[in-house]
DNA sequence: ACTTAGATTTCGCCG
DNA sequence: CGGCGAAGTCTAAGT
């Protein structure tokens, strides 16, 4: 990785047009042939100013470092004014950050304790298939009825829609045109709830503390 | 901004748990607080391995760096087997980058001259309310008809059901029952195009230079 | 190759 | 401060 600290202006032309005046700023370049612009401050404070992701072509000439989209019109211009510091490093590359607590993680948590969905849900399946793609869990209640539940670690109106989706293909089958619908995120937004709502849907909030540290209120309350 | 480029190994645990075994990574932290973990290619090109966003406390002992979010529970632990380069720099912070060509500019342009969504159209008003969001545009045709239009830069499906969802709250009011719909683009993708007609509903696709004044207008509306 | 959906999405606007 | 939608979203997975 080649780290620079350049005093220079960048334009940038491709998908939108940006421009920076002159300003000390470091220039990113990994092995990969990622190329970023960062500053010290600012709005963004994860995101580079500018960027171009590989596979990028880059010259440098004595005004500065242009960088090319391998295939394509953008175009990243670095005019170079004086450079600061220019210095490059070997790193590992890390393929692969391992990562736990994402929305698998409470697909699989809300499958091995189904009834924070609803009270006394029991878990058909997993990743229930439609010719459209998988529900994320089939139940049935405390009357053998059908539950079809989408799982989300955020619920917006885009959750709605597709839990709608799959119900509409679900209740195709005469057997199942009962299937109800629920939405069961960490956190439900007010316009989905609205949606969700005005559509004969239900919605959770499901805590991810709760899932893990402790048992089904409802199961705890049957085992006692 | 503060590069050091360390071997370490990491851990984060907050909104989700992750770890990184040892490896010779840039440590990244900016003048406002932002922390940042850097590797040399691999998967994620343009986003850190780690990071954490301000306010933040940034604690060195003598085994590393710990990171924690000023007000929460998120950590980030880093452990340092041997510093390879630390170095500081002042450089600008860049408050706010200029861009053109975005979203917002597509509906000033489109507010100003509502004619390019329809023949005759009138602005009533920007960001029309309802209780599932703001319609972009709100119009009236030369037969006083109300036209809700939705803005894209791109015209999916999506922007075709955001739009339907919209007609359908708004038409509730008896008043508006009649409201058309137009979804207005740059681009209209082909199955946006398709679905948007099934619906009755109308497409235009706008050339931003055009709208500009730097081109001759072709206007062309498509009905369905 | 193309489409779909997740993301510690991040970021900006507006209430 | 929270809700909401855009983003040069990016990225990984499935078809």
């Amino acid at each position: 990785m080649r780290l620079i600290v350049a005093r220079c202006s960048i334009e940038y032309s491709g998908r939108l047009t940006t421009r920076l005046p002159q300003g000390v700023r470091l220039l990113m370049i990994k092995a990969d042939g990622t190329f970023m612009v960062w500053s010290d401050g600012g709005g963004s404070s994860v995101k580079p100013l500018n960027w171009m992701t590989p596979p990028t072509v880059i010259e440098e000439t004595a005004e500065g470092i242009v960088v090319r989209k391998l295939k394509g019109e953008e175009r990243l211009d670095i005019r170079i004014a004086e450079v600061v510091s220019d210095s490059s490093h070997v790193m590992d590359s890390d393929a692969g950050l391992q990562k736990d607590g994402v929305e698998a993680h409470l697909q699989e948590l809300l499958a091995d304790a189904p009834g924070w969905c609803g009270e006394g849900f029991r878990l058909v399946r997993r990743e229930w298939p439609t010719d459209i793609g998988p529900v994320d869990l089939m139940c049935r209640d405390e009357e053998d009825g059908w539950i079809a539940v989408e799982i989300k670690r955020v619920g917006t109106i885009d959750a709605v829609e597709q839990l709608t989706r799959y119900l509409a293909r679900i209740r195709r089958d005469p057997a199942m045109a009962g299937c109800q619908g629920v939405l069961a995120a960490q956190t439900v937004k007010p316009q989905a709830r609205v949606l969700a709502e005005s559509r004969g849907l239900r919605w959770v909030e499901v805590d991810l503390a709760e899932l893990r540290g402790e048992r089904v209120p409802a199961l705890s309350l049957f085992a006692a």
